[in-house]
DNA sequence: GCTACTTAGTTGACACAATCAACTAATCTC
DNA sequence: GAGATTAGTTGATTGTGTCAACTAAGTAGC
């Protein structure tokens, strides 16, 4: 019955969520887009962030998150740091006023979801995000599944899919492991 | 202390759900972004269906609403036949293709849903949805009261703000009336 | 009927979001 | 040291969302 209507309530749900933070977020004259807030957001929670670890936690591209990392950095919120352990790599540090930003948005954060939740007791607030938090790992083991059974089905070439379905397959599993345990963290 | 994860919940939930909604497509051979699909869905259910209804259901923008719905035309998926009762409008109809693709797109929705909701008995899916509608109508209703008091802030300059405030808080205070009563559809 | 306003739809311009492929440079493995 | 892997970058492209200005058709008041 209304299993069909999941996919017009989250459309709605995500739609009516990013319109009220992005206002909210206005309304403090921040100007920076919703990515842009979140890999910050992660910059700051983990002093020992990488391009790489922000981009696993986000589940997005890491093309995008050099670019969102970049500018950042452009617009001197964060800074990046030669990895003592890893050359390829550059330590991810918010900077002051990285910090101070940081303070603005979570308190914009808590207004937008004080608004949202605001019909719903902490009780229906836990419960939705727990069910939500089931729901991700349900797609995301899913695809990891298929993305195995894909990697069988190629009989693995040996050397040719040089990214394609084992990448996938890998960075999927990891991050969906991390969404679940990591929620404690604030 | 869970609160301020909700965000994150929602970025990855409707991350994992596009993604996984998008290869089920894919998979079908049918290459339409999701928005399409979406547009193509409320004319499908909709035999009254302008672009306006459209618009208004899916609380998008009518100029992204034009675009979608004239290359949903030109690839053959719909046709567009004048409005008896309103010049200035066009009725929406699917064409037989389009028919035929809903009824393939709905059968990938149906198995996108299956995997999501697989850790979740009916009773949790259909909770899910109550508290996602009910949260997703809390935003729209303090977007629509913010409106209000912008406009009331402002004295109404009696002639200027053509579009601007007043438009925003009926448009959202309909839909939020809307998405309610509407589940039943499906 | 004329004038105002409103509404449906279109268009252009733009910002943001996401993805893919090809690439460099550092690291790891053997 | 050769070959694979990994971190990060860059370019191109597609999709998504928003805003403003505009046309044409309907509506209301006079």
């Amino acid at each position: 019955m209304s299993s069909l209507s999941l996919s017009e309530t989250l459309h709605r749900l995500v739609h009516a969520y990013k319109k009220q933070l992005r206002s909210d977020i206005a309304a403090q004259e921040i100007d920076l887009p919703v990515t842009h807030i979140r890999a910050l957001k992660g910059v700051c929670r983990n002093p020992e962030s990488t391009a790489q670890s922000i981009a696993l936690r986000m589940q997005r591209d890491k093309a995008q998150i050099t670019r969102v990392l970049n500018e950042l950095q452009q617009s001197g919120l964060i800074t990046k740091i030669d990895n003592p352990k890893d050359g390829r790599s550059q330590l991810l540090r918010p900077t002051a006023e990285g910090e101070k930003i940081m303070t603005q948005i979570n308190a914009s954060e808590r207004k937008t979801v004080a608004r949202m939740t605001q019909a719903l007791s902490s009780d229906e607030v836990d419960t939705f995000i727990k069910l939500a938090n089931r729901i991700s790992k349900s797609v995301d083991d899913a695809a990891a599944a298929k993305s195995e059974t894909d990697c069988l089905t190629q009989k693995r070439p040996s050397s040719k899919p040089k990214d394609t379905a084992g990448k996938g397959a890998i960075e999927l599993r990891l991050t969906a492991e991390n969404a679940i345990g990591e929620n404690h963290n604030e």
